[in-house]
DNA sequence: ACATAAGGTGAGAGATGCTCACTTTATAAA
DNA sequence: TTTATAAAGTGAGCATCTCTCACCTTATGT
């Protein structure tokens, strides 16, 4: 990818202002947005995020280039903002999963249902493939998802925190956000096989978190 | 990036030609070729592999870029050949941490100590960060990693298969397998996080694997 | 009606991977 | 030594992609 060009004015730093140029007072530009994202999720399932051309998100969402500049200030905040979507669709399910824990065969079993959920999620949704791999180069997206693994990862160790109230908190700190982010990778090894031995890994992963939630 | 553009003659199905143009007959030859990829690491470690121009990896190793392409066909081919030697020097280390376990402490300490020395290698070599990410759009650097994985999973699988006669075969590969990848990642987070976090993580990921190691 | 702001446009600048027609250097046979 | 052939090297320039900017069009409020 050709190094994103800075504004003249600008220094190097990373001003990382995600927010749209528009205002998105009127009505249609509202539509358009969504509009733009829905067609770049298309495309990123279908290519990947790299190969996902602006001028085809635009031409495909009936917009000229510059239009979609400006609402989105580059690439990367396409991805970002569908990273942002679909992140917070999964945190609501996750803080309904873990709501009303009482034990830990509850804790546990309430996982194992989440990573179920997340594996039908990813087999059924290959944007996620692109979104969740957590690997692009885009320092601000591994940001992005860094913090979202923590907000999770503090949900699971407040209730692991009561769970095993002799084990030190930093322990049980970096033993949930380690949960967390292995469970993406854990997911991303699933679906990259054929659907049997990710199956089997799927498994794998629920017993090993079994374990480890267990004995923290 | 601007996408790889074709051999004319060439249909569009991924050739996967890793060979170099050149035979590598004459001595400077295969001494460029080191040149290169030194080169090339350095920059990777220093910018990560999105970042690194081919015109300025032909400067720094004082070729012209023409020259570049005789040695690698493209861009990912370097990062692959880094990988392979990375991975290849990795394995050996493995496969001797590995080679005369006895009994299930022993293969839990010795998975200890390999994560251990990864975690070294991860923090003095910011080039892994990016070859190990596994995160690359480029699928042929991903199925590199998968069958890395593999190979070194297939050495975990026979130790486990042998100190757990009564689980079922693939249950103990899915589990090998798993824990190899989930080390990859475990590394990655601990390397994003400042020190002291990625102590604990690291220590959480050692936990986590001696449970899975005694019941896989 | 008019003014002002919101929204829209597309040619083209900038950047970067990669090619190709051609030159230079090494190796070996005559 | 001369000559032939293969190996290695070169860099201008093409193709392609992201992103900008000067200008145009449409909506909203008074």
């Amino acid at each position: 990818m050709p190094k994103p060009r800075h504004a003249p004015g600008e220094t190097g730093a990373e001003t990382a202002a995600d927010q749209p140029i528009r205002s998105l007072a009127q009505q249609r530009s509202r539509e358009r947005r969504d509009l733009i994202l829905a067609v770049a999720s298309e495309l990123i399932a279908a290519l990947g995020s790299d190969a996902m051309k602006m001028s085809e998100v635009a031409q495909r969402a009936g917009i000229s280039i510059g239009s979609l500049y400006q609402y989105f200030p580059d690439k990367r905040a396409i991805v970002r903002a569908l990273a942002e979507r679909t992140h917070a669709e999964s945190r609501t399910c996750i803080a309904a999963a873990l709501h009303d824990v009482g034990d830990l065969a509850g804790l546990q079993d309430a996982f194992a249902g989440l990573v179920e959920q997340y594996y039908a999620l990813f087999l059924a949704t290959p944007v996620m493939r692109d979104i969740w791999s957590g690997t692009q180069a885009d320092p601000e997206l591994r940001a992005l998802e860094l913090k979202e693994s923590r907000a999770c990862a503090a949900l699971l160790g407040a209730i692991m925190a009561c769970l095993h109230p002799a084990v030190p908190r930093h322990r049980i700190d970096a033993t949930a956000l380690l949960v967390w982010q292995l469970g993406e990778a854990a997911m991303r090894l699933a679906i990259s096989l054929d659907r049997s031995e990710g199956d089997d890994v799927v498994e794998a992963y629920k017993r090993m978190t079994r374990h480890t939630l267990a004995q923290p």
